[in-house]
DNA sequence: CGCATTTGACCGGCGC
DNA sequence: GCGCCGGTCAAATGCG
């Protein structure tokens, strides 16, 4: 029995595609997961702290982790997004038994300290921007303890020298196959929180499309592309 | 030899 | 005041 060739290449094709997806719907459920972590802790410390009349620094807090419940709170959180502004926190998937913490975002790093943190067995790199002398920006990485797959990028700062446009999009290079950005890194224009979200679904759309093969697909490849993700739009 | 990394020591902030 | 904890420093070490 006999399957032509041409279907067995589209369904090689549907198989590559699943795969990424799943990889990239892990990825998002993982930020979800964090995401609705830190809205219950900022919840809680507002409740508290609002009883108390005290201000709430939320160092660490962006803007994106605010943006799933921002309705109900949008008057209190704003200036507390405000505080966060030069920070972000990105999410990189790898290889758990690599130990190296390199994250290949197109900078320049030197590491200048390692931690054990208390609530995270995996330790914690501090890393500083050495492609300027004296640029302030300073990187943490972490595996992220919900996946192990995932290592917790947070920058903070922003850089006194030029950086190359196309450093964005080695974010999502090869080497980094899921790297889900949480907030306003100084080189991605992220302006409000709905802006992330929708920024992140076109990121899965684009993604998908140059993620097979040489990314001058044919029009088969199209319509595969096209059935599946309208298959997963219709069943979300 | 120069530079990057490692790692224990140190410091400052914060809560009790 | 004390202890805990995260962040940084700096000497030792490794590597090209």
């Amino acid at each position: 029995m006999d399957v032509p060739s041409s279907v067995k290449d589209k369904a090689e094709g549907v198989e590559a595609e699943l795969e990424q997806l799943q990889k990239e719907n892990a990825a998002l459920r993982l930020m979800l997961q964090v995401m609705r972590n830190k809205y219950k802790m900022l919840s809680e410390a507002y409740f508290r702290e609002s009883n108390s009349q005290v201000p709430t620094i939320c160092r660490g807090l962006t803007r994106f982790d605010l943006c799933e419940d921002q309705h109900s709170h949008k008057d209190i959180l704003i200036p507390q997004l405000q505080l966060a502004a030069n920070s972000s926190q990105v999410f990189v998937e790898t290889d758990p038994r690599d130990e190296s913490h390199i994250v290949k975002d197109g900078l320049q790093w030197r590491k200048y300290g390692q931690k054990v943190t208390k609530h995270n067995p995996f330790p914690r790199a501090y890393f500083r921007c050495s492609m300027a002398s004296g640029c302030p920006v300073k990187k943490k990485v972490q595996r992220c303890m919900e996946d192990k797959n995932f290592l917790m990028v947070t920058y903070e700062g922003q850089h006194n020298h030029e950086v190359n446009p196309s450093i964005g999009q080695s974010l999502s290079s090869p080497s980094s196959s899921a790297m889900t950005s949480i907030s306003g890194f100084p080189n991605s224009v992220l302006d409000n929180p709905l802006r992330s979200a929708i920024d992140l679904d076109l990121n899965l759309s684009s993604e998908n499309s140059s993620s097979n093969g040489n990314g001058n697909g044919n029009d088969d490849d199209y319509n595969n592309k096209r059935s599946m993700e309208d298959y997963i739009a219709v069943g979300t």
